[in-house]
RNA sequence: GGGCGAUUAGCUCAGUUGGUUAGAGCACCUGAUUUACAUUCAGGGGGUCGUAGGUUCGAGUCCUACAUUGCCCACCA
C-alpha cells in the first residue's frame, strides 16, 4: 500500500487504465456456463464518425450497467463495433475525389471500393479508440463491421431467406429519392422539415371550351410537364359536369382528362388536383387506379428530361421559375399563396428529396410486424421510458414496406443476378457465373447496393456468428438491454426486433432503454454545423473521462442541455474522492484487511451511523441502476460519499485516527465505496485500487459489495440526524463565538461517541467552557456584547438541544420569532389532528407520525420559552 | 392534422403507490483556513410548484380545461 500523489493526475491515470485494461483482456466474456450471461450490444457508431456528446452520453450509460453486472457476478459481454453507414461513408470519399476534380465514375467501381476500404483501414478505428478512451469496457478483440466477412455472409442469408420466402420483392415505385446522392432512401431517410413555400394556383383550359379552365393548385408546379389527369372529387357538385372532359395541359399542350377519385379533398384549395403519377406518392396511386399515363419528367440528377420539352436540361428548380414565368405570360398562373408545408430532406446531404418513380428492391414488411408488436405487447420487450412503447407500437402497426436498394458503391451488394439471354432472375450467395436456367454467361449482377440499415437490423445475432451456429450464440443471444436515442427508434430498434423473430425466432434484447438527445445551453441540437457542440475529447482532456462520464449521467434525466461549466462537478467529485482516500491512507497506517464491517462491538454513535448509511446507500443506488435510474445512483452515491463521509464522518474521527477500530471502518467504507462508485468514475476509482489492493486484482473485476441488511441502522440514523442537527445549530453560534470547528468537533465526537445522556451533559458543558474561556476575546472583538449566556434550555430523549445565546436582545426577538412559526405550525397539527375526518380516513402511521410531531413542537416551544423567561 | 413530453428557487433539474415545514447543484451574499481537498469547509437569502377549476381528511403528485414551450409522426395537392 502506497501514498497517493498530492494531485489525481487524471491524464497519466486514464490512460494508463485503458492501456491496461485492454491489454489484459479484462472484459474478455467467453460462453462460460458456471454463469448467467449479460449481454448487450452496441449501436455500431458510423466509421466515419468522430465521437460527439451524443456517443460519449450512449456508451457511459451501456458502461455503467455492463461493468455493474460485471461486478455482480454476470458473464457480462458488451459487443463492439462499427457500420459502414454506405451514404455517409461514400460521401467521404467523393468528397475527398471531388477536390481532386473527379467523380465517383472516373476511378470506376472496383477502384473506387478500393479507395474506401483503405480509408476505412486508415481512419476506420477511430471512434473506437475514442470509446475506449472514455472507458468504455468493450470486449475489444470482439470488435465488428457491418462489411467483414462473415457479416456479410449474415447479409446475404438474411437477403436470401426473405427472398425465398417471398418477403422480398422487386418492383417500380415512388420512392424517395436523393438528386445528389443520385439513390433512394427509405421513408425514415427522408426527413421532414417545414418550409415556407407558395402554393401556386394555375389554369388549365378545356379542350372543347379554351375561355373556360379549371384551376388547379400545387407546390411544385414544374410536375406539371408530366401531369396526366386533374381529378377532383366526385362527390363534388361544382365540377360534377366536367368530368370526363378533356382539358389541354398548357406548355405541353398535352390533352388530359378530368377524372374523379375519393382521395381529392374538396375542401382544399380549388378541389382540383393536378395528377402527376410519376412525381408524387398520392398521384402515383390514382395514376394506377385509374389507369394513367406515368410521365417521368426528371433525369435522376433534378434536370428535366426531354419529356419536359422547352424545358429540357433545366435543374428542377429553374424549371419551376421558368415554368411560372411561361404561364404567367399566358395568363394561366391565376394566384399565388404563402403556404407553409414540410419537404423531405436527405438525412445524409439535406439536398431536397424528389418523389421519383424507381425500380427498386422492398421488404415486405406486414409480415415481419407481427410478431414484433406481439411480444412488446406481451411484455417480452420493454422501453424505458415506457412512453416509448405507444410510438414504436404506432409505426408498426401502420408500417410500409421498406425500400434496402440504394444506388451507392459501398455496401453489401445484391445477391441477385439477371440472365440477359432468358431474363431469369437468380439469387445466390456466392458469385454466379452462368445463368441457371439456360446456362447462358450472359449474366449480371445487380448494380445497386444494400440499405445500411439492412445489415444493422441483424447486428444482435450476426456480432455473434449468425449465420452459423455456436456455442456463444446460443449462450449470448437474446441479448439483455440495448441503449439508444429516440432518432433510431425505427431506423433500428424496430427492425431488429423483426430480424431477431424471423431470422433467430426471439427476441433481440429484453430490454430497450431510450436516452434524451443532447443539446446546448439554449436547448438547440448540439452539431458541428451550428457550431455549439462541445467536443467530449476536449472534456476529456481538461477534466478527465471520469468527469466527463460523472457530469454526462448527473444531468441525464430527460434531454440534457449541456454547458462546459456543467463539467465542473465530475472533476471536482474526482477530486474529492482521491483527496479524501489520500486522508485515510495517511491516517489509517494500522489497518487489518480483513475487518469485517458486520462483525464489530461496541461501536460509538458515527460508526454505527456511517456502517448503515453505507449499507442503505448500496441498497438504493443498486436498485436505481437495475431500474435504469442512472442520475439518482449517482445523486446518492455523490451525496454519500461527499456530504455523509467526508463532510460528517471524516471530520468527526479527525482526532480519533488512533483508534484501530476507527482506522478499520474509515478505510473499509472507503474500500466498499470505490466499488460502488467504479461503474460512473472507472479511473479514479481504479487507481486508488490499485495503489491498495494491487494483490487482488483490478477493481473492474471485484465483486459488488454484499448488501447486509442487519448493519441498516435506523435508530443509529435518526439519533445522528439529531446530533447533526444541535451541531449544526451550534455553528451558527460558533462564528459569534470564534470557536474553530475542531474544538467544536472534539468536544461533539466526545459527546456522541457513548451515546448516553448524561456524556452528552457532560459535554455540554465542555462546550459552553469553551465559550466562556471565548468569551474574554469576544469582549475584546464585540466590544458592546457583554451579557454572554448560555443555557442548555432542554433535553430530549436522545441528545441536547443547546443554545448559544450571543446578544441577548437580538437572539430574544430570534427565539421569539421561532417560537411563534412553531406554534403557528403546531396550531395547523392540532387542527388537523382534531379533524375526525383525517383521524378516521389516514392510515394509522400518519397520523401517529403527526401526532408525535405535535408533540415534540410543543416541548420545544416550552423549552424556548422558558429560555426567554431565563433571559429576562 | 395526429401523437408524446415539459412547465417546481435567478439558471439546470430531483421530487415513482397522494402524507412531516417542497430538495440538490450552479450562481449570489456572509464567514473560516498552520488543512486530504480553494476542484475546500460552515452558514445565509431566494419558491403562492404555469393558470383556472375539480376529486380528497390531505394535491407539486390524480382528473378536466386553458396557456406557454419542445419533440416525433403524417400522402391535403
Amino acid at each position: 500500500m502506497s501514498e497517493l500523489s498530492k494531485r489525481f493526475d487524471f491524464k497519466e491515470v486514464d490512460s494508463k487504465w485503458c492501456k491496461y485494461w485492454e491489454d489484459n483482456d479484462v472484459f474478455e466474456a467467453k460462453a462460460n456456463k458456471d454463469k448467467i450471461p449479460y449481454t448487450i450490444v452496441i449501436p455500431p457508431p458510423n466509421v466515419t464518425g468522430i465521437l460527439h456528446m451524443g456517443h460519449a452520453l450512449n456508451n457511459t450509460l451501456q458502461d455503467i450497467i455492463i461493468r455493474y453486472k460485471r461486478m455482480k457476478g454476470f458473464e457480462a459481454l458488451w459487443m463492439p463495433g462499427t457500420d459502414h453507414a454506405g451514404i455517409a461513408t461514400q460521401n467521404v470519399v467523393e468528397r475527398k475525389l471531388a477536390k481532386e476534380g473527379k467523380g465517383r465514375e472516373d476511378v470506376g467501381r472496383d477502384a473506387f471500393v478500393d479507395m474506401l476500404w483503405s480509408w476505412k483501414k486508415e481512419y476506420g478505428d477511430t471512434i473506437i479508440n475514442q470509446l475506449k478512451n472514455i472507458g468504455a469496457s468493450c470486449d475489444w478483440k470482439r470488435t465488428r463491421f457491418t462489411m467483414d466477412d462473415g457479416y456479410s455472409e449474415a447479409v446475404k442469408q438474411a437477403f436470401i431467406k426473405l427472398y425465398k420466402k417471398d418477403l422480398i420483392y422487386r418492383g417500380t415505385y415512388i420512392i424517395n429519392w436523393c438528386p445528389r446522392c443520385l439513390t433512394a432512401l427509405s421513408d425514415e431517410e427522408a426527413e421532414h422539415q417545414d418550409h415556407q413555400g407558395h402554393l401556386y394556383h394555375l389554369k388549365y383550359p378545356l379542350k372543347d371550351d379554351p375561355e373556360n379552365y379549371i384551376i388547379v393548385a400545387t407546390t411544385r408546379p414544374e410536375t406539371m410537364l408530366g401531369d396526366t389527369a386533374v381529378a377532383v372529387n366526385p362527390k363534388d357538385k361544382r365540377y360534377k359536369k366536367l368530368v370526363g372532359k378533356t382539358l389541354i395541359l398548357p406548355l405541353i399542350n398535352r390533352e388530359i382528362k378530368i377524372i374523379a377519385d375519393d382521395f381529392v379533398d374538396m375542401e382544399f384549395g380549388s378541389g382540383a388536383v393536378k395528377v402527376t403519377p410519376a412525381h408524387d406518392p398520392n398521384d402515383y396511386h390514382m395514376g394506377k387506379r385509374n389507369n394513367l399515363e406515368f410521365i417521368n419528367v426528371m433525369h435522376e440528377n433534378g434536370k428535366i428530361n426531354k419529356n419536359g420539352g422547352e424545358f429540357d436540361g433545366l435543374d428542377r428548380f429553374d424549371a419551376r421559375k421558368k415554368v411560372l414565368e411561361s404561364l404567367e405570360k399566358q395568363g394561366l398562373l391565376l394566384k399565388t399563396e404563402d403556404h407553409a408545408h414540410a419537404v423531405g430532406h436527405c438525412y445524409r446531404c439535406d439536398t431536397i428529396v424528389e418523389p421519383y418513380l424507381s425500380k427498386q428492391w422492398f421488404v415486405r414488411m406486414a409480415p415481419l410486424a407481427a410478431p414484433a408488436v406481439k411480444a412488446v405487447k406481451d411484455g417480452k420487450i420493454k422501453f424505458t421510458p415506457d412512453r416509448w412503447t405507444k410510438v414504436y407500437l404506432n409505426w408498426m402497426e401502420n408500417i410500409r414496406d421498406w425500400c434496402i436498394s440504394r444506388q451507392i458503391w459501398w455496401g453489401h451488394r445484391i445477391p441477385v443476378w439477371y440472365c440477359d439471354d432468358c431474363n431469369n432472375e437468380m439469387v445466390a450467395a456466392d458469385e454466379l457465373k452462368t445463368c441457371t436456367k439456360c446456362n447462358s454467361a450472359n449474366i449480371r449482377q445487380d448494380e445497386d447496393v444494400l440499405d445500411t440499415w439492412f445489415s444493422s437490423w441483424l447486428w444482435p445475432f450476426a456480432t455473434l456468428g449468425w449465420p452459423k451456429e455456436n456455442e456463444e450464440l446460443k449462450y449470448f443471444y437474446p441479448t439483455s438491454s440495448l441503449f439508444t436515442a429516440s432518432e433510431i427508434i425505427f431506423f433500428w430498434v424496430a427492425r431488429m426486433i423483426m430480424a431477431g423473430f424471423e431470422f433467430m425466432g426471439d427476441i433481440p434484447f429484453s430490454d430497450v432503454y431510450i436516452h434524451g438527445t443532447v443539446r446546448d445551453s439554449k436547448g438547440r441540437k448540439m452539431s458541428k454545423s451550428l457550431g455549439n457542440a462541445i467536443d467530449p475529447l476536449e472534456i476529456v482532456n481538461e477534466y478527465g473521462a471520469d468527469a466527463l462520464r460523472f457530469s454526462l449521467i448527473v444531468n441525464s434525466g430527460q434531454d440534457l442541455f449541456i454547458s462546459k461549466e456543467k463539467f465542473e462537478i465530475g472533476r471536482n467529485f474526482a477530486n474529492k474522492i482521491w483527496n479524501a482516500s489520500r486522508l485515510i491512507l495517511m491516517n489509517a497506517k494500522d489497518i487489518d484487511k480483513n475487518f469485517d464491517l458486520s462483525k464489530t462491538e461496541n461501536l460509538d454513535l458515527p460508526s454505527k451511523w456511517i456502517i448503515s448509511r453505507f449499507h442503505s446507500t448500496l441498497e438504493k443506488v443498486s436498485d436505481s441502476i437495475e431500474r435504469y435510474r442512472y442520475s439518482e445512483a449517482e445523486n446518492l452515491i455523490y451525496e454519500f460519499f461527499w456530504s455523509t463521509f467526508c463532510d460528517w464522518y471524516l471530520e468527526i474521527i479527525k482526532d480519533n485516527w488512533g483508534n484501530k477500530q476507527i482506522q478499520n471502518i474509515a478505510y473499509k467504507i472507503m474500500e466498499e465505496s470505490l466499488k460502488i462508485i467504479h461503474p460512473f468514475m472507472p479511473f479514479v476509482t481504479e487507481e486508488i485500487w490499485d495503489n491498495i489492493n494491487k494483490d487482488k486484482g483490478v477493481l473492474s473485476i471485484q465483486p459488488w459489495p454484499e448488501l447486509d441488511k442487519n448493519l441498516i441502522n435506523k435508530k443509529a440514523e435518526k439519533n445522528m440526524l439529531l446530533v447533526i442537527e444541535h451541531t449544526t445549530s451550534i455553528r451558527n453560534t460558533r462564528s459569534q463565538w470564534n470557536i474553530s470547528p475542531k474544538e467544536e468537533l472534539t468536544c461533539h465526537f466526545a459527546a456522541h461517541s457513548k451515546d448516553s445522556l448524561n456524556t452528552l451533559k457532560e459535554n455540554a458543558e465542555v462546550l459552553i467552557n469553551i465559550a466562556k474561556l471565548k468569551d474574554v476575546k469576544m469582549d475584546e472583538k464585540l466590544q458592546q456584547t457583554k451579557n454572554v449566556a448560555i443555557n442548555v434550555i432542554g433535553d430530549s430523549e436522545n441528545a441536547i438541544l443547546l443554545e448559544g445565546i450571543v446578544d441577548i436582545g437580538k437572539e430574544k426577538s430570534k427565539i421569539l420569532k421561532q417560537i411563534d412559526e412553531h406554534k403557528k405550525l403546531g396550531a395547523g397539527l392540532s387542527k388537523r389532528l382534531s379533524n375526525k375526518n383525517f383521524t378516521d380516513k389516514a392510515p394509522e402511521d400518519v397520523v401517529k407520525k403527526e401526532k408525535e410531531r405535535l408533540e415534540s413542537i410543543e416541548i420545544k416551544v416550552t423549552k424556548m420559552e422558558a429560555a426567554v423567561a431565563a433571559l429576562n
